[in-house]
DNA sequence: GATGAATGAGCCTTCATTCAT
DNA sequence: TATGAATGAAGGCTCATTCAT
């Protein structure tokens, strides 16, 4: 621990502090965003959020200078997360606007049970919200929901899809699979997979696609 | 105050004085119920209850012995007064499963957006709630889904509806009502009217039912 | 219920009702003096007293113009009830100094164990009182010491008694016999009444008379 | 802060702060104990805590969860401490059971008139306090009275002493030495002292001994 | 960076007291 | 007289936030 290597590390240090200090915000906002999730915005303190860390109330400060700030976090985080998965099933993605959007909806709904169980409620019920959040929800869900809007509209133009009026489809979609984590919370491994199935094959009824 | 009154007051007080305190406590509990479904329970305090009857904190207490149970309160009062309408409407309507259902969420959406803006929530996202009333609010779950249920299974026997799974199918229907009034409060009059034909056209399709 | 009776009754009514009145309110006096001497003075509220007596609260404040006052007169009541008996007694009394002394405790105790199971708590612990009852108390307890103080210092001249202060032997007199509801309150029947006897028999130890 | 004091502290902040913290506790509780002392449980506020300790109330609850935790916390120390001291001067004394027992009471009602003023009603009227505590302040005494019985029971059986009863003995001790305070609490200095003499005096004649 | 400690505002709840009827 | 209703001042407790170290 010499000058000399006070010098080099100048910046290096600098740039994995940096690095440390990403990771660190990281593992707080996915915590965050698993208590908001489970408990909604009121009900969730930083008490709570501290222990699961493993660190002091107080720390939590020098990373977010509110829990309003926190929680801006952890919606944007989880919504970022959210929708590049979904961005990058489509890149893979081929078949028909049916099938596509069969996929798009059971990976939606997977990752909601499976991945972050509870952490959706976050999105759809933003009432709970310091208003200041609430615009940043509005602006991911139009993200997240342009990818279903542009897969349906490209089934309609396709004369796959029936359906009465896009948003208002949307608007059913979001809020069934926003719910199944509640329903298939309690199921386990084949259960829970099939659930999930059959609930795919009834939102796809919603644009007029029946299962064979 | 003649003597004719003096028989008919026999427990003059008692009677009228229950009536009374009915209608009182119906008032609270509406107001109540609207709060709590504008913000969901925890994010209600007491007082903003009591000064929007215009009285004090303390008074609540003269009629429910705690915050918990003025939310079970508003929660019964809620969901029975809902069911009993939607129930009535059963008993007049007459046609096809299919036109009977439509009718039913109609009506269920029309209540939702129109007479308590906001309120459906409270069954929507029980997480908030003490453990005590999230029992209640499955109870009275159940007794609503059992409404939907009876129509759709009557429609499948009768060939005119298809679907994968009835209990998934409820899921969605309740998810997609429950959040109609998020999406309906701003429109006015015609509009609205529109928005609600089009939600229950839509989620007809759930049951295999296209529009024609 | 003509003008005859009216006038008829214009002082027989008030004298009637009088009447009445005091026996209201030594009932009233009756049970709170029960309430505070089983849970203190701050810990009964106005509500369980109201409710002992089957009327409603607001209902004390026809005959107590402040829980203060309904205080006051419980001690003041229970205290000269007591005091009165006590004084009864030696009247009838006779015997040596130690024999009246023995009779005086043991009728004291029994009262406060027999009669007034936890009231004699009021005038032991006289701290949580509002500074206006503390004198009462202080006068009540005067009169009351002042019939052992007597027969103690008879004793004393009589030869009878040894003592190394009057004073003190009174206040650990006072103190023992308070207590004793306690101890005895479990007990029933002949137990009871054998703790009474020991407790008489220890206490006249004070004053230098051992039972033979 | 050389390099000495770094292995000294291996977990210094932990160490440090643990002592710290205790001594923090020990301070409140040591101000709890005298407020509840003075007025009773249900009389003090934690308000009243906090300021003679110069603190919000908000800050009781990082040391203690709740008013009852504290009030047992009180309980405990006080009686521990006391116990102790007493514990520690029958080690050191000599002499007869008569004088033992004369040095045991006369320390006894020194620490509570002197060191612990009011303090003794804890353990005297343990009504007010909530059940849970109950327990432990039965427990508290029951250790406290065991240092009295024993001497007791050998004075009797070295035949110095002359008991009725040994518990009935005990009460009386028990009940008199707590309300000391009460009546030596204005006096001062000499006067102070003489009272306490001659209480110690009278108390011994509960085992028959007499004063030379 | 992190922590222990403290703060203060806010909330639920209790209760003596008042008052119109 | 008695009651139902309402009030307002506490009191216990929680929690986001701050800060010295």
């Amino acid at each position: 621990m010499g000058a000399q290597q006070a010098v080099d590390e100048a910046r290096p240090v600098s740039a994995r502090v940096q690095r440390k200090r990403g990771k660190r915000i990281q593992e707080i906002v996915t915590v965050a965003a698993e208590l908001f999730g489970e408990r909604g915005y009121d009900a969730v303190n930083l008490e709570d959020v501290a222990e699961r860390l493993d660190v002091t109330k107080g720390s939590l400060y020098y990373y977010f200078s509110s829990k309003e700030e926190l929680g801006t976090a952890a919606i944007q985080t989880l919504g970022d997360e959210w929708t590049d998965r979904l961005e990058k099933l489509l890149e893979r993605a081929d078949g028909s606007p049916a099938q596509r959007l069969r996929a798009l909806i059971h990976e939606h709904v997977t990752i909601a049970v499976r991945d972050y169980p509870a952490a959706l409620r976050v999105f759809l019920v933003p009432r709970n919200w310091p208003a200041a959040q609430r615009e940043r929800i509005k602006e991911l869900r139009t993200r997240h929901n342009q990818l279903f809007r542009d897969l349906i509209e490209e089934g309609i133009a396709a004369g796959e899809f029936t359906v009465t009026g896009v948003d208002t489809v949307l608007q059913c979609l979001h809020a069934s699979m926003s719910q199944a984590p509640a329903w298939c919370a309690e199921l386990s491994g084949r259960a829970q997979r099939a659930a999930i199935d059959e609930l795919t094959d009834t939102l796809m009824m919603l644009v007029g696609v029946h299962p064979d």
